[in-house]
DNA sequence: TGCCAGGCCCTCTTTAGGGCCTT
């Protein structure tokens, strides 16, 4: 598969369209199967933490005050990112974000995203969960560090993504797996899933 | 302790409702 930048943000909320804003965000580029660059940082959008999700991820408002400006680190990984597809577990969440804080630096993506929970739904049907954690432990990968960290949880979605294609393989015969044939899997129906698998089988 | 939002996806569906996921 081609090189893409896996990514996740900790926000302070479900939706910057009601005011939520991000506080940490982590990217990694994956490149035949390996990790082989990481960015994470801390930032400061001068939005206070609610105390729910300061316990969820661990990440205080005090230790967003001594965070860089928002501003400074979305032009950073922007620039970090590039051009490469970005994948998240959940993409519609992390796309939003990704969106609304570029827009902070007047800036607008240019690639699509492929989202690593659509994925695994059609890919993994068997797993009880299509939670990052649970997948994680369903398919036996390491635990890279504290759960709702972003560092953490995007290397996690980069060995899920990097399972997946194995699975894609050992499961489905397919023999390229690119980021074109993950676009088409993930909209797909998952009632139509394994008749355009046998057709796309490479 | 997530109700919030929103897209996906299933079903007791499609003129709808509710669970799953993300923070």
């Amino acid at each position: 598969m081609e090189a893409v930048a896996v990514i996740d943000f900790e926000t302070t909320g479900l939706s910057p369209a009601r005011g939520d804003r991000a506080t940490e965000i982590a990217a990694v580029i994956l490149e035949r199967g390996k990790v082989v660059g990481r960015y994470q940082s801390l930032m400061n959008a001068g939005v206070p933490i609610p105390p729910f999700i300061e316990s969820l991820t661990g990440i205080s408002n005090r230790m967003i005050q001594d965070a860089p400006p928002v501003a400074e680190v979305m032009r950073e990984v922007a620039g970090f990112v590039g051009d490469y597809p970005i994948v998240a577990h959940n993409a519609a969440f992390d796309s939003k974000f990704w969106d609304a804080e570029l827009a902070g630096v007047q800036r607008t993506r240019t690639q699509d995203f492929v989202c690593s929970l659509l994925l695994s739904r059609r890919i993994l049907p068997d797993a009880p969960s299509h939670k990052l954690g649970r997948l994680v432990e369903f398919a036996g990968l390491p635990v890279a560090g504290r759960y709702h960290r972003a560092l953490a949880d995007a290397e996690m979605a980069a060995s899920l993504l990097v399972y997946l294609e194995e699975e894609l393989r050992r499961r489905h015969k397919a023999r390229d797996v690119t980021v074109e044939l993950l676009r088409r899997i993930q909209r797909t129906p998952k009632s139509q899933l394994a008749k355009c698998l046998a057709a796309w089988k490479g």
